[in-house]
Parts: structure tokens; C-alpha cells; sequence
DNA sequence: TGCAAAATAGCACGGGCGTTCTATTTTGAA
DNA sequence: TTCAAAATAGAACGCCCGTGCTATTTTGCA
């Protein structure tokens, strides 16, 4: 069920070989466990931060030892990656691909608007590391900080194109700045998060829903 | 030079007394020491976060002993409350008190948010705490949390209150909801902390402003 | 079923952390 | 100038961290 995706970010294998997944059997069984590992990690990720991110703690949650689940990754950073490119996967089918079935222009915008919303209304009990992660790495060079901004970049990049399509389609003015459009709906996104999950302040979901429908009444032709 | 200010912190003052600064002399030596740990603390915490802050790396950037440092304050809670409480004044003094200078309604809350940017523009280098704070302790319960949240409330509240007056004055509809208006502005901050701190896409500022000037216009009489 | 290779465990290392305890130095009013 | 109190230093503690090394167990094709 699970498909591959081709993203902008580099997935160059460096596993060892296993015959695909598809049929029932023969997956060297240290993938599985990988994927065990990173899903788990994932989960700790969300709640307090890729940096917060204890491979003693993940050797507790799954019940494994500390070299075990080290051997998996060959260090911290690559673990750290590996979440990324989990959550970016999981971020892709959930928020992006669905949106693709609406039809260009404002009606696939309002739909990746609203998958969006939908995904954080859950992070805010579970937390977002696209967001922890910025705060945590935007003055830490590194690849970690690579990857997190790679995979941003792509979202990003993604919501201007469906702007700039709703300005083909003239759903919206092609006075519109997809940039200027996209940034300001991101802000409401954060705005979200923080309001609801750090100040635990009820209706900010309204407020964003709210604050989205006036940008596109904004910008419409 | 320094005025003391009255805010919804709780700042009862459980250090011996000393004779009140103002006069050139008399003001006990660790009093001042702590002040210059705490403003190298808050430096420090802008750029690594409030849970990166650690005494040995403040006791070696002081030239002092780590317990020395240490006895300031007699735990990192306390010594991370302390920067909290040092960067809301500092906020209240850069963005609140000189916007009171500008008359009620519209043009105060424009004052607030220039100051607002101007801050932020800033901390586009720097870091913020009530940005990063909000990641580090958004489900960590205790002190530090309710500090943050204390402070950062109490801003949001001056904000809010802006915008109501702006209505009394008959600058904004009295149909706009003060709540929507701020969550709107805190968004735009936001985007652009984490759009130019992070990602580091020029013009953010720019996108910041010219959404402040779609809010006003919008909810405008 | 055998056996190399892969996966996992166990242990120890050096290092940084917050904190505590006990000196030592510095301060500033009497 | 004296001297208690305040400020600072120094060393040690237990803890958790990432990582490297060496067994040991498990896997899955021949």
C-alpha cells in the first residue's frame, strides 16, 4: 500500500539490497525493524524535537538495546534524517497527494488548505517538527538542517504552484503573488500552532479557517 | 535609567535588599553580576534556546566559575525565568512603551507593529525566546512554561486591546474581531521568523508588511 | 541442514550536564 | 581597621549522552 514518491529530496539508497516489498515475503528483516525504529522516533520527534531525540529512549520504546538501534543508522544525524524523510513521506500522502484529486486551481487549493489544517488540528497535541525543527536548527549548519529545509522548500514550493494555478484557472487575480499568498497562509498555520499548542488558546482553528476564506475573497478576480 | 514596570509577572523581588540603584554607589556587587549573567544568558538562550542554555558554557562566555553562576540563581529554572523575565522587559521597552507616544487607535497599533518588525527584523539574527520557548516547553509543564506563557500573553492582550481601541476611535470596523486581527498579525510575525530565519528567502519582511496592510484595509471603516 | 552474513546485545569510554559541599576571597558597614 | 556576611571558586557526585568494540544470536539462501 505504501507507494514511493519521487521528492526533491535525495534517496539514494545506501541499504543493502531486498527485494521490494510488494510481495509477501523475503524483506531482510533489519528494514522492518528500521522502520519500526524511525516510526517511533518519529513519534518521540513530534513531542520534544528531533535534538530532544534520545537513541537510549527510542532503545527503551522499542524494547531493543542501544547498539541495536544504533547500528541501524551509524550515527545521531542520520536517525535525525531519517525522520525527516519519514515525516515528509507521511506529510506528502496525507496533505498533498488527496488535494490532487480536486480540480486545479482554487478548488485543489482550498483542498490542500484544508488537509493542512486537518494535519495540524492533529500536531497540536502531537507536535510538528517541520515547526520544532526550524526553531531547533536555524543557525545549526549541518545536514540535518538540510534536509529539513529541502523538505519545506518542497511543500512550499508546491502551495505557490497551486496559486499560481488558481490564477491560470482565473479563480484568483493574476494580481495575486503566489509568494505573498502562500506566505501569509503559512502564517496562519503558525499562528495556529502556537496559539493552540504552546498558549492552549481555544477558536484559533476558526481564526485560521476564518483568515484563510479572507485571503481568497482578497484575491479573487 | 532603567524604569521598573508593572506587568502580570509576579516579580517579587527574593533577593537581599539593596539600596536602589539610582544613586551612584551602594548597589551590592551581586547584583550586578547577576544582571551581566543574565544578559549574557539571554543571548545565549535567543540563539540556542532556553533548554540549550547551560551553565558551564555561561560560566566559561562570564569568565566566572560554574558555581559561581550557579548560586544567582540557585537552579536553571530559576536562571531561565530570569531571562524571561529580562527579555519581557526588554520587549515592553522596545515595542510597547514607545508606541504609547502615538495617539489611540490606528495609528498606535501601526506604532506597535513597526516596533513589532523592527524587533523581529533583529531577531531574524539574534533568535527569539518567546518563539523558541514556545517549541522547547509547549507540553512541558512547570515554571519556565508558565512564565513564557504569562509573558507572552500579556502582549498579546496589549495587542488585542490595540485593536479594540482602533474601533473606539472609529479606525476599524466595529465589526472586525480583535481576536482575528491579532491571531492575523502574530501570523505574519511568524512567518516571517521562521521564512527568514530558517529558510532564509529574502523579502519576508516585505511579505510581513504588506500583509499588515491588507488587514487594516480590510477591516477598515 | 549448514554456514556465512546480517542483526542485535553487552559493555566500556570520555564528556557534558545540574547540583552539592566545602574552602577561599571579597565586600562594606561598624 | 576589623570582621561577619556575601560572593565566588574548586572539586566531586551521579546521570545520561553518543559512540566504538567485541560477543552472541538470528536470519535466510546454498
Amino acid at each position: 500500500m505504501t507507494v514511493r514518491h519521487i521528492t526533491s529530496l535525495s534517496q539514494v539508497s545506501q541499504t543493502p539490497q531486498a527485494t521490494d516489498d510488494g510481495s509477501g515475503r523475503s524483506l531482510m528483516k533489519g528494514r522492518q525493524t528500521k522502520a519500526t525504529i524511525v516510526n517511533a522516533a518519529l513519534g518521540l520527534a513530534a513531542q520534544i524535537g528531533l535534538e530532544g531525540l534520545s537513541i537510549g529512549a527510542l532503545a527503551e520504546v522499542t524494547g531493543m538495546s542501544k547498539s541495536g538501534v544504533f547500528a541501524h543508522f551509524g550515527s545521531r544525524e542520520e536517525l535525525q534524517i531519517s525522520v525527516i524523510r519519514e515525516y515528509h513521506d507521511q506529510f506528502e500522502s496525507e496533505v498533498f497527494y488527496p488535494a490532487l484529486s480536486c480540480a486545479r486551481g482554487l478548488p485543489r487549493l482550498q483542498s490542500l488548505f484544508d488537509n493542512w489544517m486537518q494535519r495540524t488540528t492533529t500536531e497540536i497535541d502531537s507536535g510538528c517538527i517541520y515547526i520544532s525543527g526550524a526553531v531547533e536548527f536555524d543557525d545549526r549548519p549541518g545536514s540535518v538542517r538540510d534536509a529539513l529545509a529541502s523538505s519545506v522548500n518542497t511543500w512550499q514550493n508546491a502551495l505557490q504552484r497551486s496559486v499560481a494555478q488558481a490564477q491560470e484557472e482565473k479563480h484568483l487575480t493574476s494580481k495575486a503573488d503566489p509568494l505573498q499568498v502562500a506566505f501569509e497562509i503559512h502564517g496562519l498555520i503558525l499562528a495556529l500552532h502556537y496559539e493552540a499548542r504552546f498558549l492552549r488558546n481555544p477558536g484559533a482553528a476558526d481564526r485560521a479557517r476564518k483568515g484563510f476564506s479572507e485571503i481568497v475573497a482578497r484575491n479573487q478576480v
